[in-house]
DNA sequence: CAATTGTAGTTAGCCACCTGACTATAAGCC
DNA sequence: GGCTTATAGTCAGGTGGCTAACTACAATTG
């Protein structure tokens, strides 16, 4: 639960009455933030909590899926099988995370021995990431655990709820990327 | 951007091709919980940007909210109003923090001015926490920004969407809730 | 070829989250 | 009244985010 969020949301009445007191204050718009914010932080939370019974966290094991991935993809699958394994700056820049913090992951999925470490030969700037057998095993546990944790977390919506609700926060998440960088000019 | 969140997330073949691998896999739900991850990531992330130009964050701006709810409390809104200040024990229970999470935010806000501690005169294990007159300013300054930012992030959804986004995601809430704390015998 | 510029990885230092342990105090119960 | 138990706040130590600065190396360019 990496985010401080209000744990009782607000009764729809207080947001009403909030909104004759403060013009700028959207009734609808307030109640669909705070419960975005919300469900993905006890979501969060759930993913956290079933994660560390298996030392990791979103970070490590979102690490682990990426090299995964890279030694995983099978010929068919249609992805472009990349020449050699990924360095620190790939891995952060797919993960979201910077280059530091990524640095720090890694320092301790090697500590624990799930990842090691190796210098590019043809470029000596650079470090390639690799799953030892013992976090490629720890993957490959792990993956359908949580492939049923979405599941379950999500079973409550049917078919068309889900698509619905994805098609409503794609159109929050294209609005709030636009937020962040209001113009790409390249 | 506090949780590491894949940057891109898989197109929908990825996961039919990955559900043909593994059965535990559900499509819709994976592409339903990585959206609604990704997406909470993304506007906590504009979040806190916006704080960020103020010297707040999402944690030390809750702080400020919850005290600021306290003494701004008109009698007409119908809440009650609690007789004394509140601890930080209370405060981390409604931001749904850690009482020790909970100290290090009142010390940093404290340091800057923005809140005052104060012991209970009648239980000397207390303290009362209380904005200062700095850090009222601030809240108050803050806030038409903050709720103009959350109209603008669900602009592009209209009345009903949001509704609908709502009764969606308090279905998966519900359901998380239910995972974290399976029984609450009481 | 030498100097500049850019890139990869790391380091240091800050913040906010956690757990677990500790101290002081209050409350309940022989 | 004196144990025991519970509660409030804090501290210690760990993790995972960040920025900014640094080192080493590669690439570009005069």
């Amino acid at each position: 639960m990496p985010m401080l969020m209000l744990k009782d949301l607000p009764r729809y009445e207080c947001l009403l009455e909030g909104a004759r007191q403060n013009p700028d204050l959207d009734p609808s718009a307030c109640e669909a933030f705070l419960t975005l914010l919300r469900t993905g932080d006890e979501v969060f939370g759930v993913v956290e909590r079933r994660l560390s019974e298996h030392n990791l966290s979103q970070g490590r094991f979102s690490v682990l899926m990426l090299l995964w991935k890279v030694c995983a993809r099978a010929p068919e699958s249609g992805c472009a099988t990349p020449a050699r394994p990924p360095t620190p700056a790939e891995l952060a820049e797919a993960a979201g995370v910077t280059r530091a913090t990524m640095t720090g992951l890694v320092d301790t999925l090697e500590r624990d021995g799930l990842v090691r470490r190796e210098p590019d030969p043809n470029d000596r700037r650079m470090m390639w990431v690799q799953l030892t057998p013992k976090g490629e095993a720890l993957i490959k546990e792990m993956l359908p655990l949580h492939f049923r944790m979405m599941a379950c977390l999500m079973q409550p919506l049917s078919e068309t709820e889900r698509k619905t609700m994805v098609k409503l926060l794609n159109k929050v998440l294209e609005q709030a990327s636009g937020q962040r960088a209001p113009a790409q000019p390249n």
